[in-house]
DNA sequence: ATGCCATTCAAACGTTTGTTTGATTCTTTC
DNA sequence: GAAAGAATCAAACAAACGTTTGAATGGCAT
């Protein structure tokens, strides 16, 4: 009576998404989104070939969800630090830069087994691919353009050509250094 | 007389094979070594698809051929351009860093339509993928301990492992910044 | 127990992939 | 000019791809 039409969504335990997710995620990682095949996906994950389609709707979808899983909390804490910046204090380009970085690292060590976060990331950022980039473009132009604005709040003779230009030079490097991080 | 059993390679002008690197080279540079297939690089090249497998033996050997073509300039001008530097004269560290560096800026423009060979670097430098690595691999190992050995001898007091971390850092910034240039 | 609905499954779909084949064309050598 | 060999061509190959289908399965409310 309470609630007879509403969509209980959560139904059946939703085992098999998660494990999709995850297992995408670690190849993903480590042979990139073409060289995985759905094959690949669903032996290791135990379930049947078909449900990528079921659950996800197409492979592009699926590289979607991994990716927006993994990126979205970064760039959230990211603008999260960001907005806690008081440019009056000490300092403030430090702050920038560790508000930039350091939420890649807060992933927690069992969800990074074998670095795949780290590997996953810098996929993601190294890719030129149209399916990847359009998935990231949604969220980091916005990140981008705050940490644009950061920098030349904190360095008011930088134009902000030139503080675009550095934000991505520290992605890249931080980009390189996550995917041939070993150990 | 003279010569009758002499191989004579080079016989047809060999037009096909080289129109096939350049244009594999454009296609691999702006979409990927995976996303490009063969038919897509013959069409281009307005040649036979049963050319590459006649010319190359296959497409991985293709793609090494193509990256082999690129690579190895740019690092036979680094190790020629680091193996000049004196360390006895001021600031070796600077000339290091641009011995690294400039080689990949020597490319002529006309040779570098489109940034064809800053994209196809960095995708090389970037890629896990292990078909690609594992043609880099073949070369830049040398590079890197030759760059490793010349840092720890310009500053004595750092580590190889420190040294060799600098190095990889370099690397990457300079893939990102080639990856990402437009214009 | 019955009907309902979300989920799983094996099997097949049509494409596209890299590769191979056998005939044909062109160039070179004697 | 004839024989030989390299190069090109259209056509087909098997394998792998993402996707779709229709039946089987499972739990839940009535």
């Amino acid at each position: 009576m309470i609630a007879n039409e509403v969509p209980l969504d959560g139904r059946a335990a939703g085992l098999t998404k998660e494990r999709l997710l995850v297992v995408a995620g670690e190849l993903f990682a480590d042979r990139g989104f073409d060289s995985v095949s759905l094959r690949m996906i669903t032996d290791r994950a135990n379930v049947n070939l078909a449900s990528v389609n079921y659950h996800f709707g197409s492979k592009e979808e699926l590289i979607g969800a991994v990716v927006d899983d993994i990126v979205r909390p970064v760039n959230e804490r990211r603008l999260s630090l960001l907005s806690l910046i008081d440019y009056t204090r000490e300092d403030p380009i430090r702050k920038i830069i560790h508000a930039f970085i350091d939420p890649v690292f807060d992933l927690s060590d069992s969800v990074n087994d074998d670095n795949k976060y780290y590997k996953l990331i810098s996929r993601c950022i190294a890719s030129r691919d149209d399916r990847v980039s359009s998935i990231i473009i949604k969220q980091f132009p916005e990140v981008l353009a705050q940490f644009v604005s950061a920098l030349t709040k904190a360095l008011p003779s930088m134009d902000s050509n030139s503080a675009h230009l550095k934000i991505m030079f520290m992605a890249g490097a931080l980009a390189h250094s996550l995917f041939h991080y070993e150990n």
